[in-house]
DNA sequence: CAAGTACGGTACTGGACAGTCTAGTTTTGT
DNA sequence: ACAAAACTAGACTGTCCAGTACCGTACTTG
């Protein structure tokens, strides 16, 4: 209809199958994040990508192809963009400042609205794709525990941190920042995240606390 | 058929109709619980509970009402179970010990299987239902962390505890105590929760982390 | 430009399921 | 004992939906 005029290459690249295929894995990422796996329908689906209902099932499959597709891609590529490039503090940095930026930015890409539609989505579907919900909590929360574990276990090579145990101080760290935010957005609709300021104290009193319980001495300034 | 021998009290209480009715509300949580909304059909749920279908329509206008008593039911259930009756700690008690207590038996009946598949349902039904996610939250969370603010006041008032924000502290201590072990079974199943004395464990570094934090400067004994 | 492939539109199949209806049976209250 | 109320079994309606078939058309490629 409104993209008869491309040719070959209209706004983005790829031949028309490519393209085709592209429309199909956006609609269907709207259509089940908005009701679900059993809550959509494939027509919906081809009607919302442009696309005929055949096409789709020429891409992909069946429905259940479909889906898994989506939320894979989903999981693993949200992940991406919170690791890999998150540098080393420096000898010199403040730590505390350090993990506040940590912790405020793991929130803001976690809370995303369409995150907390797919983490709730994949646990309403535990017991229809396990494997689904063992991928997210393995590129969700677990490599965000494993990263911070190896960071303080370094931390403590170094005597800037007194951490026995990595991985319980990286999920104490983990959950002190995340776990409040997350459930609420989790059970009461993402209206009820936080504004960013918000966040931020919150990321300081989580920050404040883990340091209290592994800073060196220095966790609680006063007296 | 089995019953037909018992003419006014068989093994439960009440009369046919109420007896009925039990018997179509256990089945339902059952076939809801393990189906969820859309998975789940009518039939079933009368066949399970041994009763016809119209029987079924009778007791509860329609699937929707049904489903609705069945979370609402369990949820509100729950909540009481936990709380209204953890007493008070004595002066001379044991603080860490008495928090170690309230930890695990908070973690005891949260992780309970019945519990997580309910959590899940209503996560994943949250688009839906956004009442009985709200309901859930008030009566899980929101109100474990009112009991545990109004107590954190008044150990403070004690001089037991250092508390400037009761609210901040409960949700650092639930959060520290609940969100791994919680999350994990969410996501990677009931057979990912971890065996008694390891929850043991985790509740103790929890609490531990938590004075750390908040105690009086006996958080960290050494030194 | 011709042959082959991908796509659109649409109708169709087969099955599932919420909720209703009917007619006969059991239970209960009085 | 008897009438009202509750229950049973199963057929039935209307609807929705995954997946397929068919055929004409648009695009791609040699």
């Amino acid at each position: 209809m409104s993209d008869t005029q491309n040719p070959p290459g209209g706004a983005e690249g790829g031949g028309r199958s490519a393209r085709k295929r592209r429309a199909i894995l956006d609609a269907a990422r709207e259509v089940f994040l908005r009701g679900g796996y059993l809550g959509t329908n494939m027509d919906e689906i081809a009607a919302l990508s442009g696309v005929s209902k055949q096409t789709v099932y020429k891409h992909f499959g069946s429905k259940e192809s479909l889906f898994v597709e989506i939320v894979t891609g989903m999981t693993s590529g949200a992940g991406d963009t919170v690791h890999e490039r998150l540098p080393e503090p420096a000898e010199d940095d403040d730590l505390a400042e350090y993990l506040r930026d940590y912790a405020y930015r793991q929130l803001t890409v976690v809370l995303t609205p369409d995150l907390m539609r797919l983490r709730r989505l994949v646990i309403g579907e535990v017991a229809r794709f396990p494997e689904l919900a063992r991928v997210l909590h393995e590129n969700g929360p677990a490599r965000a525990m494993r990263a911070m574990a190896g960071l303080f276990e370094r931390l403590a090579g170094n005597g800037r941190l007194d951490v026995a145990d990595p991985a319980t101080a990286a999920s104490h760290f983990n959950w002190l920042v995340m776990a409040e935010p997350v459930n609420r957005a989790m059970l009461l609709g993402d209206e009820a995240v936080p504004p960013p300021e918000e966040l931020r104290r919150h990321a300081e009193e989580g920050v404040r606390v883990f340091l209290a319980a592994y800073g060196r001495g220095s966790g609680r300034p006063a007296e």
